[in-house]
DNA sequence: ATCGGTGCAAAGGTTTTGCAGGCGG
DNA sequence: CCGCCTGCAAAACCTTTGCACCGAT
């Protein structure tokens, strides 16, 4: 855990607005003036693989971090792009169910996205 | 819908591959040799957008596309990286229902994308 | 002294775009 | 004749990588 890692990890479990890595780039640049951007992805990758962060990739837009790695999904704005958290409940984790898919593959995992209009969007 | 037009969309409803535009410029390159990747994105954007055809956009990966707009799901192959059809029966469907979502979003839709691991290299 | 991690810069891959020309209406 | 669509090429964009150097063990 080198000391840029660390301030990458920190900045990001700051936010909860899931940034990409040239955001995560700008903030952590006030502190570590001299870091660069593959600092930044790279580090990425490793915290994202040590399961300390998650990746979010949302089809179509650039990759995103969250530092919360409770079990949670996400929603984006398909007016301005905002991705939300959405809490998982014990009523809707139980609506996906690896067990009930019909295929022949070994299923091993899911990825969720919704996708709607935020509280702001709609007031427009 | 142009010539060219014309042509994508039937080399993509031949397909149950999901074709990344790149692999679809080499199909459509056998039929018309002098077409562009550039119109081959900018047809498939159209086709996309007038409903005709489905981006499949998992994440990390490059853009795939589907001739098959009909409901259903994909599983990509966390191994070789294939992506097969998933197909709803009554059963699946009912899992994800938009209203019990806890969030101020007003959810519109969802993608629901699956992983795992292929018949064939369920076998290597 | 060694080794992993870094900064820098360049490369890489995919997708988008500007522009002049062509085709159909 | 007009306007849309094309081919071509360049640009744009995000991410990865090679390399020499540094800092800590």
């Amino acid at each position: 855990m080198t000391r840029q890692r660390e301030v990458i990890l920190r900045e990001l479990r700051k936010l909860t607005s899931h940034p990409t890595a040239d955001e995560l780039y700008l903030l952590v640049r006030e502190h570590l003036p001299r870091i660069s951007l593959g600092t930044i992805y790279r580090n990425l990758e490793e915290l994202s693989a040590a399961g300390l962060i998650q990746k979010v990739e949302f089809g179509g837009g650039q990759r995103r971090f969250d530092g919360d790695i409770t079990d949670h999904w996400h929603v984006k704005c398909t007016d301005c792009g905002r991705i939300a958290d959405v809490s998982p409940d014990p009523e809707s984790t139980a609506q996906v169910s690896l067990g009930s898919f019909r295929t022949e593959f070994e299923l091993t995992g899911y990825r969720l996205e919704l996708m709607g209009t935020c509280p702001a969007c709609q007031q427009a």
